[in-house]
DNA sequence: AATAAAATTGAGTGAATACTTACTTAATGC
DNA sequence: GCATTAAGTAAGTATTCACTCAATTTTATT
């Protein structure tokens, strides 16, 4: 053949075994942490042997850092969440954000990488907190503030709201994965608790008459509201 | 001196350096985890040679296991709430919860310990789990379930909303601590709208007409068509 | 087939690290 | 005073770790 352009699928081999050895080595930190995983392990996951790691990367911590062009699942939940957010549905935009956390995603290895990472104080959870977790983070709190604009939920920092139902929703998945603390409710009957405590905590409430003395109303509630 | 019993002052220095050895090891596993902190550190930040850690413990994963001894913030906040409790005031008892947490309790090192040993498999975490965290579960649940028998809450499995409300707050600090993502409201401001959005997530809405009570009223109504 | 280039490795290396040993110094009991 | 014991350490040791280098095998090109 003459000069067909060199790159076609024989190519690929070199980013093949790279993206091997980043997938084996994403999974040891996952379970074990940075200090804790030797690269030695990394190697033998890999099927390779050690030196070849570093004919790849640099050091250790350039590995851990390539880690990085991992995917993570918030883009595609983040699309499917802004065609619902048009319908303005509000059962169905937290319903999926719910049902999609409980139900496992993001997977345990990326959130023991994270975690770790953060403890660790490696750019890594950095890099991850501002590209996929503060826009998703954006995206709802958005969302909040304008059905609080529509009159929908009640008058509150929408970003504080947006924390209270992710934290309802993460902080189960860490107790259930981290310290083992499982419930006997499935994921889809968590989702919906979670979901019908948040609905009814952000909207406005039906105008009671008499409150129980001693209880004070909580909410501040602008006047003229009528519903 | 007849047999006056020899333990006083003097005779306690074995103990303090111990407790003092235990102290410099926990700021270091909190900041390193276990994997990260060498035992020169430790006996630096301690003071001391580090031979005499091993005097003392005969393994650093001893040295880790002693730390288990350390105090938790737990029973204090318990016994508070147990007497807030009585007076069924709802607010109050959740009220104190929110403020304790969001206001920096427990302190991050202690958090960071927990976390990293949850991570690492170390029993330590399993324990402070069991000794602590299970049990502070087991009144915030129980005072749940009593309101919702009570009627004042809705029909919903107390222990999920145990564990939204909970969420919501720990979620908050990690957020805060671990990724750096403080928010500008005040600690005050957020345990206020915790306590809100879950107050009114878990009462009984009042209804001006009649609605059957002990059925599951969640999450019929749809949301979208113009309040 | 011959050559160049890329892929891969066995066998190290120096620096750390958890833990030991053999020793000194200080307190205590009688 | 003086033996006994506790507190403390300097100087190791064996091992492990991240990383290197020289050499070999595999693949691509002409």
């Amino acid at each position: 053949m003459p000069k067909s352009p060199p790159s076609n699928s024989t190519r690929l081999k070199g980013k093949i075994r790279k993206a091997e050895i980043i997938a084996s080595a994403a999974s040891l930190f996952a379970e074990k942490g940075f200090n804790g995983t030797k690269t030695r392990e990394i190697a033998a996951r890999a099927g390779v042997s050690e030196a070849l790691i570093f004919k790849y990367f640099p050091s250790k911590e350039d590995l851990y850092g390539a880690i990085l062009a991992e995917e993570s699942p918030v883009p595609r939940l983040l699309s499917q969440l802004r065609a619902l957010a048009e319908k303005g549905n509000d059962e169905e935009v937290f319903g999926l954000i719910a049902k999609t956390i409980a139900g496992g995603m993001p997977d345990t290895g990326l959130m023991r990488l994270i975690l770790y990472s953060a403890l660790e104080n490696h750019e890594l959870s950095q890099m991850f907190f501002r590209n996929h977790i503060r826009l998703f983070y954006e995206f709802l709190t958005g969302y909040i503030q304008r059905r609080i604009d529509e009159r929908v939920f009640r008058p509150m920092p929408a970003v504080i709201a947006a924390r209270s139902f992710m934290g309802m929703l993460m902080y189960h998945r860490w107790l259930s994965e981290l310290f083992g603390a499982h419930l006997a409710e499935s994921p889809e009957e968590m989702a919906r608790a979670f979901v019908d405590i948040m609905m009814n905590g952000l909207r406005r409430p039906v105008r009671r008459k008499g409150s129980r003395p001693g209880t004070r109303a909580s909410a501040s509630r602008k006047p003229g509201s009528r519903s």
